[in-house]
This record gives C-alpha cells, sequence and structure tokens, in this order.
DNA sequence: CACCTGAGTTGACGTTGTCAAGTTGACAAC
DNA sequence: GTTGTCAACTTGACAACGTCAACTCAGGTG
C-alpha cells in the first residue's frame, strides 16, 4: 500500500541533499496551518508529507527542536517583512510605531500556531546563537529607535524596547491562550491602545521629570506618579500621611 | 526489584478512594517543583512517586490533561491568597492594585513551571467551566473594582482588568520564555512601573475625554492621544496636516 | 568496469498516554 | 466463619512518539 498522505519521492542527486531540507520545511509549515495545532506536528507527519521516511528528517536537522526552530525562523523573517511593510511610507516615527505594533498583533492573531511555538515554548538549555525570538525583539527595537532619535520618546532603548515588547506580547499571549476571556470585539483596537500605552510611558517619564527630588527608583516609575497625582489626587481622606495615593517604591 | 521512587502504598479501605486523588496531586505538585520542567510530569513518574501503578491514575482524574488542570488550580488558589494578602491592610485601593500586581509578577517568576502550564498551554478543545485562568482574572479583577468604586480609575471594569491582566502577563511570559533578553537586573520594579502603567491609562482616558469632538474609536485611545500630543508636539515637519503626531485610528 | 560516497531506508529501542480485563482485599450478611 | 460483593487497584497490552545504528541503493569518478 502506498503511503496515505503522499506519493513517495524521487532520490535527489548527488550534491542536491539539501533539496529536502526545504521540501521538509514547506511539509512542516503546512502541516502547522493546516492543523492548526502544534500536536500534529510530527516528525512522522512531515516525514510521510514531505514523500520521505521519518528518519530522513536527520539527515538535515539535528532533531526535532531544531526543526521547530527553523520553521519559526521562516515564520518571524515572515513578520518582519511585514512589520517593515507596515511602518514604510509613513514619515511620523510614532506613527510607523503604532502601525508596527499594530502589524506585530495583526500577525500574532492570525498565526496562532506559530506565535505559540516561538515565543511561548520553554526555551530548550544550551540553546545559544541567534534565535527567531531574537529577531522579534529587534523589529520592535527598529520601530523604537527613530522614535527616540526624534525625541518623540525619551528613555532608555532597551528598557522601552522590552516594555513595549511585553505589553504587545501580553496582549497576543493573553488572547491565544485565554479565548474565552470577555474579550472586546476590536481586539486590534485594543492593541493600538497598548502600544499607545507603553510609548507614551516614557514620554511622560521624560517630560514629567524635571527639577526635583532625585528618581529613587527610576525616572519611568516617578513620571507616571507625578502624574498621577496631578490627575487624580486622593478624594476619600487616606489614612497615611502627605502623598498616599502616589508613588516610591513598594514598602 | 522493588520501585526506586517510593514504596508501594497500603490500599486504601472502600470508601476512602479519595484518598489517593490526594496523594497523586501532591506526587505531581512535588514532582513539578524539584524537575523544574514540566517533562518530568509523567503519568508513570507520578504514579510511581505516589507508590501506585500508572493507570490508577485514571480511577480519579480522566486523562493527563485533567490531572494537570487539577495541579494547576491548586497553585492558583495559591496565587489567590497571595494577592489577596498583599492587598489587605492596604486602605488606598491604587496602592492595593500595585501590591497584587506585584504580587502576580513574583509568583510567576518563583513558580516559572506552573505559571507556564496555567497561562501559556494551548487550550483543550471543548473545555469548559471554571478553570484556574478564569480565577486569576478574578483576581486582578478584584484588585481593579475598588479603583473604580474610589474614582481612582475610570473606565470599562472588563476592559481594564483584561488590559492589566495582559500588561503583567506579558512581563512574566515575556522573561519566562525569553532569559536570554537583556532583562534590567530589577524586573520586579519594572513589573510595578507596568501595574502603574496600565492603571493610569484608564485614569488618562477618564479625566481628559471632557468636551470636543465625539472619542471615535474609543475614549481611552484618544485620551492617550489629547495628553500625547500635549506633552509632545511634532517638532520635525510632518508631511501631513494638522494633528500628525496624534491618535485617531490607523488608515 | 569497479569503486566510493552521499542520499535515503529498514528495523529496532525506549518512552509516552491510554484502555480492557483481571485481581485483591475489606466489609456485610448469613 | 464462610460467602458474596463491590470498590480499589494491577496486569498486560496497544499505538504513537523521538531517536539511532546498520543497511541499501544509485550517480558520478577513476
Amino acid at each position: 500500500m502506498v503511503p496515505a498522505t503522499s506519493r513517495s519521492r524521487a532520490r535527489a542527486r548527488p550534491g542536491d541533499g539539501a533539496l529536502l531540507r526545504d521540501e521538509i520545511l514547506r511539509a512542516a509549515t503546512a502541516l502547522l496551518d493546516e492543523a492548526g495545532d502544534e500536536s500534529a506536528l510530527t516528525l512522522r507527519a512531515v516525514a510521510a508529507r514531505a514523500g520521505v521516511t521519518t528518519p530522513s528528517v536527520y539527515l538535515h536537522f539535528a532533531n526535532k527542536q531544531d526543526l521547530v526552530e527553523a520553521v519559526c525562523l521562516a515564520v518571524w523573517e515572515d513578520l518582519g517583512r511585514r512589520m517593515r511593510e507596515a511602518g514604510t511610507g509613513v514619515e511620523d516615527p510614532y506613527q510607523s510605531m503604532r502601525r508596527r505594533g499594530a502589524a506585530f498583533v495583526r500577525f500574532g492573531l492570525e498565526h496562532p500556531v506559530q506565535y505559540r511555538l516561538l515565543m511561548m515554548r520553554p526555551r530548550s538549555a544550551g540553546q545559544t546563537g541567534w534565535t527567531a525570538a531574537d529577531a522579534c525583539l529587534a523589529y520592535v527595537g527598529e520601530a523604537i529607535q527613530p522614535c527616540l532619535d526624534a525625541g518623540v520618546l525619551v528613555g532608555d532603548p532597551t528598557r522601552l524596547t522590552l516594555q513595549m515588547l511585553a505589553a504587545l506580547h501580553g496582549l497576543v499571549a493573553l488572547y491565544l491562550a485565554q479565548p474565552d476571556y470577555p474579550w472586546p470585539d476590536d481586539v486590534e483596537t485594543m492593541a493600538d491602545e497598548v502600544t499607545r500605552m507603553a510609548g507614551l510611558g516614557s514620554a511622560l517619564a521624560g517630560r514629567l521629570r524635571g527639577p526635583g527630588p532625585a528618581p529613587s527608583t527610576s525616572a519611568f516609575a516617578a513620571g507616571f506618579d507625578a502624574l498621577a497625582e496631578r490627575l487624580h489626587p486622593p478624594r476619600h481622606g487616606a489614612a497615611e500621611g502627605g502623598r498616599p495615593s502616589g508613588g516610591g517604591p513598594l514598602p
């Protein structure tokens, strides 16, 4: 009986062994897309789809983890392309950042399986080098840096990038893991709000710092609390002293 | 040869069959804690540790997923207790919320395996009823509601709760999944900043709305952009018209 | 032609979740 | 004290998974 999933494949000519690598990658990607479930990504299923026996995968990938990583890398390259496209042609770096953020979230929601594999997988011990997740951090950083250069955002680039990525990732990850939560209809609008929220955070820190007591914990936090007090002074007589509702480190 | 992991266990008396359920749960929890790796949570390992053969687990749990869910539920109850403890004794609901947020993040960082199982696991199809993740949403809501009652926060409770949880979860999830990112030393300080950022967001929306053009997309977003324009008006002559750096829906 | 080397296969091992069928042991009734 | 009976567990097995050592097979080279 011929294998049900695919016809057998002609052997490659010597020197063209790497052709199989591409076919395996395509088979794995298609399998993920169609099943919509990462548990369908089996070495046996991938090999059968590529028209090849299971151990042949090991000719091009050290193990399953390695194959998954390769699939993810390709997906992230797709994301990187989309984020760059979303940002190009927009002069204002703030607007460009908003669009990149929106592209990020949209991508995550449209490719839930790949996103989960990329960002929610336990990192294997001893894994080093350039990973897909590193690329992701870079994509966000590329959106942040022009804002810093133009003075639209102020703050530490690394910290700001991490905070922005955490905010975006939190929304996507929570939505994917808990779709039964009472989400609003317009999750993408919510994503835009999150992007602006994270970006505005640094602006507050930069503008509101000014002269005064040295920011004890972080200028970022101090800026928030200064604005928070200005916006909503405590109305209910709190039992504590002068700055009951303000900031400062948590005791 | 006696099983290496545990001595065999005396059979329970009729009517006390549920005792084994507790022992299995304890064994699974201990296994997770000690190994620090969810791949160590095997039905065989759990059963051996409980001094029982593998299929006995199926007397009290429908399948492995069910067992994992039960373990998680216990862990979340622990988290709920901690969050409530962190919030009690603090009069100011804003400060109470900050402490709850800090407790949430600290818990996630201290129990990475359990957190991953709880919040980063693909939800099984057809899973319904009260899950651990639902409890988690409720814990955050319990911190938000007093702020709304006191007028410290303004906005839709559900949307605000989701946004707060997404911000907190984003930080924890990103840290756990990508520990090699250039994180600052004080992740917990960063968590506090995130909590205030998410909380402040709603305050901005509520205070800055006021009279003016009807908020087209969402009052939440409009508030941000009003403040954003006030704080950093566009300096570089953007090619567009009147409100180049402001908000509005993304075209 | 013979030979070698790269490309892919065969067959197997250990481990996992899961299930049907069997066994054991404590209590109730006689 | 013997006998049922039923809950509490065990035995033995299955299919599927990742992985590996050993084997086969075809294409190009001498």
